[in-house]
DNA sequence: TGCTCCCGCCATCTC
DNA sequence: GAGATGGCGGGAGCA
């Protein structure tokens, strides 16, 4: 649909307008928003439909000339448009302008209008425009997003499957009366259409069961269920195959988990490059994961960020730092090295439970292994102290017996007992070692 | 070779 | 009915 989308956007023309968007490029005043003319793109962008993004002009001729995945990675369009929108004097967007100005295709807008939207970036504002609301939209919206998903875990259901919620309890009436009216209460549309869905409306309208499928599953629901998995579960790092897992629940086929771990990889590059999560490894098996940083802004303050040439011509960036490791393959100690991160992944849980529960004064708490190792290596010679921490372990299975959650989703339950396991074990092996 | 993820088809929704 | 939206999976880049 290449040419259909940009017939589209090219036809879209004064609808679309608004507060940020420039003059047609035809006549091409300098740009009122983010003066791409005057950013430094480097040489190899400087052709085909990234050019375009930096001159301002069309130049769709040439989008096959050296091609690069890097240069129209997600994460990178997603620092592009942030670096075009985060402005004081921005109010709207217009998806046809931000599609033009960064010599992209509309689809790949709407990809990035899901994603910082649900992150409270921005906001839909009727058809083809969106609000700018900026990095200070972030924290209520996680905050929204953690009651909310903790709420979810004190009740019944935990981040409800997508795929069955879609199937078992659709309900979105109030969604539907809010897309009725867009303009109205367009901030909190998306992020109440997420997974306040579990109530069961037996009565709403079969009709709506595909709509509601289809939404289920969109990219920006996707989204916040991920985050919310670092915002609940405060496990150290989620790898994609497990988010998957998670987000869709048991018994469902390989084509499926591959389809969403392949939006999963979208989401996180567009949450990579806007410093939310990080790529990373999993402690124990090496395996790419990404972190939770928690920390919303513009990877770079200044200009555009552009695909740079790597360092290390090895480095895979695809534009995004999306990772911070710095070990490199076979050299990396994971065994103790990754492991109080691992386990203080665990440690969050259980604390995160305490805590969701209303019991995180307990004076007698122990931290078990996600207690800084350090300050646990130093105990380890007193027998005393031996003999309390295998006390210590008896505790702790206790208490993540008392606390571990009923998990409707198998999955969530099943990865939950993964890290209370691997934390035993993680446990029984210091004890031993020390002893 | 497997992981990563861009690309664009096309179903669905909205106006 | 036309245009907007966005799910989806093929398949290519990359390490």
């Amino acid at each position: 649909m290449d040419a259909a989308s940009a017939s589209s956007s090219a036809a879209a023309g004064p609808s679309s307008s608004s507060g940020a968007e420039p003059p047609a490029a035809a006549a091409a005043p300098p740009p009122k928003v983010a003066p791409l003319v005057q950013l430094q793109a480097p040489p190899q962008l400087q052709r085909g439909a990234a050019a375009a993004a930096f001159s301002g002009s069309g130049g769709v001729g040439c989008r096959h000339h050296a091609y690069s995945r890097k240069q129209k990675s997600l994460g990178l369009l997603c620092s592009n448009f942030v670096a075009l929108y985060d402005r004081e004097d921005v109010e709207t967007i217009g998806l046809d302008d931000a599609a033009k100005r960064l010599g992209v295709e509309r689809r790949r807008i709407y990809d990035i209008v899901n994603v910082l939207e649900s992150v409270g970036i921005l906001v839909r504002r009727a058809k083809n425009r969106y609000t700018w609301l900026g990095f200070e939209g972030v924290p209520a919206a996680m905050k929204e997003l953690k009651e909310r998903a903790l709420r979810e875990l004190s009740g019944s259901a935990v981040f409800p499957p997508m795929e069955e919620s879609s199937t078992a309890n659709l309900s979105d009436d109030e969604d539907d009366e809010k897309l009725g009216d867009a303009d109205e209460d367009a901030d909190s549309e998306k992020l109440s259409q997420s997974m306040d869905n579990t109530s069961d409306k037996p009565d709403a309208p079969s009709c709506r069961l595909r709509s509601d499928h289809r939404k289920e599953k969109s990219l920006g629901l996707l989204t916040q269920n991920f985050v919310k998995l670092f915002l609940t579960m405060e496990v150290e790092t989620v790898s994609l195959d497990e988010a998957a897992r998670l987000l869709l629940g048991e018994g469902h086929a390989e084509s499926n988990m591959r389809t969403k771990v392949r939006r999963l990889y979208d989401i996180a590059n567009v949450l990579s490059s806007l410093n939310l999560i990080e790529k990373t490894q999993q402690a124990d098996t090496r395996k790419p994961a990404f972190r939770w940083l928690g920390q919303a802004k513009r990877k770079q303050e200044d200009g555009f960020t552009v695909a740079q040439p790597p360092a290390r011509p090895s480095k895979r960036t695809f534009g995004t730092d999306l990772t911070n490791i710095d070990n490199k393959r076979g050299r990396f100690d994971s065994t103790m090295e990754n492991k109080p991160k691992l386990m203080q992944g665990a440690g969050n849980i259980v604390k995160s439970f305490e805590r969701q529960l209303g019991q995180g004064n307990r004076n007698d708490f122990v931290y078990g292994p996600f207690h800084p190792a350090v300050a646990k290596k130093q105990e380890t010679d007193d027998h005393s102290v031996k003999q309390q921490e295998r006390k210590t372990i008896q505790d702790w299975e206790n208490l993540a017996v008392s606390f571990r959650p009923q998990y409707q989703n198998q999955a969530l339950n099943d990865l939950f007992g993964h890290y209370v396991e691997a934390w035993k074990s993680w446990y029984l092996d210091l004890t031993r070692e020390t002893s």
